[in-house]
RNA sequence: CGGGGCGUAGCUCAGCCCGGCUAGAGCGCCUGGUUUGGGACCAGGAGGUCGCAGGUUCGAAUCCUGUCGCCCCGACCA
């Protein structure tokens, strides 16, 4: 069989939605299921997941929040609570009518007994969770309520895509009720720069903090602040949003509290979430055409061990050296946590063990056959790097440097995701650029092209619609200044991170679209 | 929801226009053997209500009607 170039077929350049689906499945991370719409994680993929879950909910632990569970199904007037959130949520929401089934006619179950008041399926819990909060809430002494559940959500989406978009979906949802306005905004922002701190030191993924149009904004909030990542075809991802609801939800749901003055007012409340999006979002960040690349921080497996078993006569010697080794490496603590070492010693498999590895973007892969246990050392590949960049390396010398290997790609992939988010970054003056930079050369089928944009912008909801229209193009946020910024308190980072300060300007110039004064450039992009 | 396409082995598909032996290929899987510092080779084998229902016909994967499902492109969205 003629072997191909790359692991995965198309390229990225080929066929990028094409590419990032065969990623997907070569790296044994989810498939598509019998129900429309919803997706199986396997075992790969749900690690990962996994040990997102772990880092964050330290990091929401680490900022005074607890774990609580709310119901699945939420009461239909719960939802007619808040005029703008019914609106938003209304086209996608699944609805529970009936609580039994019947033998019906060949042998078919038939729905029956047909509730009072429909249940839907919760797209989001703002209403059931106000609805607890409302009880838990008296006293002034009572705020702030801090609060994050880890749920599925179900938001019935017709064009769905593994892991970017599904009816279904993994998530958590902080929810939080505070006594005063600046308390909440407060909180909005910490939780922003906690996603942030998340994405660039765990994930390796540099992302943009900004405030949402009003366009974009979460049905019922009165701000949304979102973190946008940059994908390798260049369009913008969403990579987890912070809501502050003023009291929006509060009137809705009744959430008020006596003060210190004996008055009673509403609470002010706020949510943030992320998802199983994230997933997505590592992959089109990091992967390459051998497929997945994930961030040693994350990684469920950060080394594997391949023996070279081909020689019966050595078989028990390699085996015994690399199970002598995975000990050692499980001694080492990288990041505050042993090592994750998995040894695969699968036989005769030849290099389709290797590539397996490859496609599942384990960070560090070691090969020991008898030639290096002669000489005590072991056969290293990163990566990171291609795949005939392979080296040898002492034992000894490799256990006490796996941490610090692994650490230097975590800053690695973080550095050429920046870079590539540098290098596909434009501050647009004019009209015409604009239109161009996000014109592809060839329209049947177009190659990747634009990026970010940073142009000045007055304002006006009509050129956000305009832009949308003719390019597909939109706001993706309006970037934090630090002033404006939260602070997450945690210090978890790989490497020096923050806002860049190329987003972050806030000077004045003109709008190209209207020719009117505007406060500042904001981020444009296609987006996902 | 609008436009287009596709349902044949676990997967990717050929066969259909022009109806005709027991429905095929590659990959994967199982067994045995040969290999082995890198996606190996040979031999044998298992596996299919041709999406479903009806019709035309001596005969349907193939033609007709209906139906269900999926994919792609738009509109909408984390």
């Amino acid at each position: 069989m003629a072997q191909p170039q790359t692991a995965i077929t198309p390229t990225r350049v080929e066929d990028y939605p094409e590419w990032y689906q065969q990623v997907v499945r070569a790296a044994d991370l989810a498939e598509t299921s019998p129900v429309r719409g919803c997706m199986v994680i396997k075992p790969w993929g749900y690690a990962l997941w996994e040990n997102i879950q772990r880092s964050l909910d330290a990091m929401f632990k680490a900022t005074g929040h607890k774990n609580a569970y709310f119901p699945l199904f939420i009461p239909l007037s719960f939802l007619e609570a808040e005029a703008a959130h019914v609106e938003g949520f209304a086209k996608e929401c699944a609805v529970v009518t009936h609580h039994r089934l019947e033998a019906g006619p060949n042998g078919k179950l038939v729905p029956t007994g047909k509730l009072e008041e429909p249940l839907v399926v919760r797209p989001t819990s703002e209403t059931i969770i106000g609805d607890s909060f409302s009880k838990w809430v008296q006293s002034y002494r009572d705020l702030p309520l801090l609060i994050n559940q880890w749920a599925n959500v179900v938001r019935w989406e017709l064009r769905t895509r593994l892991f970017l978009r599904t009816a279904e979906f993994l998530w958590q949802e902080g929810h939080t009720a505070h006594a005063s306005e600046a308390e909440a905004r407060e909180e909005t922002m910490r939780m922003l720069s906690v996603y942030a701190e998340f994405a660039e030191s765990y994930m390796a993924m540099p992302v943009i903090q900004g405030e949402k149009t009003a366009g974009e904004r979460f049905p019922g909030a009165v701000d949304t602040y979102c973190i946008e990542a940059m994908m390798q075809d260049r369009k913008a991802l969403q990579a987890g949003t912070s809501h502050f609801l003023g009291q929006n939800f509060a009137k809705a749901s009744n959430i008020k509290f006596q003060s210190e003055q004996g008055r009673e007012e509403l609470a002010w409340t706020t949510s943030w979430g992320v998802s199983t999006r994230l997933i997505g979002a590592l992959l089109m960040t990091h992967s390459d055409d051998d497929g997945l690349i994930l961030p040693p921080r994350l990684a469920p497996t950060q080394i594997v061990i391949l023996p070279v078993l081909h020689k019966e006569e050595t078989k028990a010697q390699v085996l015994e050296y690399c199970h002598k080794l995975v000990a050692e490496l499980r001694n080492v603590h990288y990041h505050g946590r042993p090592l994750e070492v998995e040894l695969d010693a699968r036989e005769g498999r030849g290099g389709e063990r290797t590539w397996e590895w490859i496609k599942r973007g384990v960070p560090v892969r070691v090969e020991i056959g008898p030639r290096d246990i002669a000489s005590d050392s072991v056969f290293l590949a990163r990566r990171d790097l291609g795949v005939k960049e392979k080296s040898s390396m002492p034992r000894q010398q490799f256990v006490s440097y796996a941490a610090r290997i692994l650490e230097e790609i975590q800053t690695k992939l973080y550095d050429r995701a920046r870079d590539f988010r540098i290098a596909n970054t434009k501050k647009i003056d004019k009209k015409d650029d604009f239109y161009a930079y996000f014109t592809p050369k060839n329209a049947d089928k177009p190659e990747i092209h634009g990026g970010f944009a940073l142009a000045h912008w007055n304002g006006d909801p009509a050129i956000e619609a305009q832009l949308k229209n003719d390019l597909n193009v939109t706001i993706r946020c309006i970037p934090l200044t630090p002033e404006k910024a939260g602070d997450s308190g945690l210090h978890t980072g790989a490497a020096p991170r923050g806002l860049d300060p190329l987003f972050a300007e806030a000077t004045p110039g003109t709008c190209p679209f209207s020719g009117k004064a505007s406060p500042r450039r904001v981020g444009f992009a296609k987006a996902y």
